[in-house]
DNA sequence: CGCGGCTTTGATGTTCATCAAGTAAAGTGG
DNA sequence: CCACTTTACTTGATGAACATCAAAGCCGCG
């Protein structure tokens, strides 16, 4: 499951002090730095689970996760993929008590958790750290808020395309990539069916727009791709 | 078009000040009383246009709102209805300049503006209120996520009947209601086509689930509009 | 090695969007 | 105030898009 712990990494030579805590107090930063946990994650463990009370907040250093919450039957529905610098750990820490979602890693993930009492105590000292807070989490939720919102108004096609399109220029940066979900996964992400990933994918495959080798995908046309997602 | 305006309350005889301004210094309670103001809207009056520069903090003291954003060729997105207390305020002030959804009264409605700059300035210095905003957003962002995923899971049925629900319910607390948006507001808040609105809202009609004249829905059976609205 | 979950393709049926056409209501200009 | 235009509402008919069902191969895991 979890495959290390501790604090590896001082936060004052951390890669998001200059994005979060660059204005913190000394002796605040200094805190965080001591109660800080760092931990890492494969492929598949679960981070938090539905339900679960929230006593941290958290932020992912690297990796990819998923977020995604129980809906009728067993079935899930996954609500986002978070890259590093998405602020996943500011989605409901100040509204509930309970997270009202999982986050499950999709790839080696390594994320930082800061008792959420600090955090608190800290927020109330200093009110340019909540307002950079405010800001984060007011753009974390645009962000998802937005891409919902955008595929919602696409057909399948147009849906299959932009997270292709997602993983290649998003994620990877790259042309090649291997899908970190399931077909499932990505039904649950775009809400469609499985099948219908399976064969809308193959028709991309037979169209010459994308190659296949189970998870390994690769861009062979991307302009019809782009094409593809925006005319949904 | 807006057919009122100035300081007609004092905020601190404002049912808001419980809610979000309780613990404020009283000194930047008394700047924000000054600084506020208070504007009247009737249905139909466009409160701000997306794309407008964000100078304020505004909030919902009664009415109702529609929260939209343009897609393509002229159709439009409801992204949500926003009734007092929902912090509207919060959607997207501290992550952009300007907006990105247009915000429409579909109520006689009255909002209070308060000094962007003014804002920050308080949530700087006073690291409570701060926190206080976060999670108000935090419950703002979620109960709209929350709806928009409910929705995404629904058939055509469900969505009506969910819908008259949040009407009859949620916003009127009535069996018997005038519906303040058009069908084809409808249809854009719940990513149907407007005429499949007006036919399933026909064979509610039909079924003796609702009575419908014109604008005025009556819930004849609640019970049944709640299976439905649960189905889907 | 066998079980369960993932993947794939095909066949089928339902749901929904689209097109069409007409009525009613509401705003607009003379 | 009335003709005119536009916008909202409504119903029906049609076809496309999508879900569902079924069956089989594959793969990883205990």
């Amino acid at each position: 499951m979890m495959t290390g712990m501790g604090n590896i990494t001082n936060c004052k030579t951390c890669i998001y002090r200059s994005y979060l805590f660059s204005n913190l107090q000394p002796g605040d930063l200094s805190r965080v730095s001591l109660s800080k946990k760092e931990k890492e994650y494969d492929p598949g463990d679960i981070i938090v689970r539905q339900g679960d009370k929230i006593t941290s907040f958290m932020y992912l250093k690297s990796g990819l996760l998923k977020i995604s919450r129980a809906i009728s039957d067993g079935k899930n529905q996954i609500i986002s993929i978070a890259r590093p610098l998405d602020f996943i750990g500011l989605l409901n820490v100040f509204s509930n008590n309970s997270y009202q979602f999982g986050i499950t890693a999709i790839e080696h993930s390594t994320l930082c958790f800061i008792d959420l009492k600090l955090m608190k105590d800290i927020i109330g000292k200093d009110g340019h750290f909540a307002l950079k807070l405010l800001e984060k989490m007011s753009g974390m939720n645009d962000m998802i808020m937005h891409n919902r919102l955008l595929i919602d108004q696409k057909n399948l096609r147009g849906r299959i395309a932009y997270i292709l399109l997602f993983f290649s220029q998003d994620v990877y940066k790259k042309d090649k990539f291997s899908l970190p979900v399931s077909r499932k996964e990505i039904a649950e992400l775009i809400n469609m069916r499985t099948e219908n990933v399976i064969r809308i994918l193959s028709e991309f495959r037979r169209d010459r727009i994308i190659g296949i080798e189970g998870k390994i995908i690769r861009i062979l046309d991307r302009d019809k791709l782009i094409r593809i997602a925006e005319f949904g």
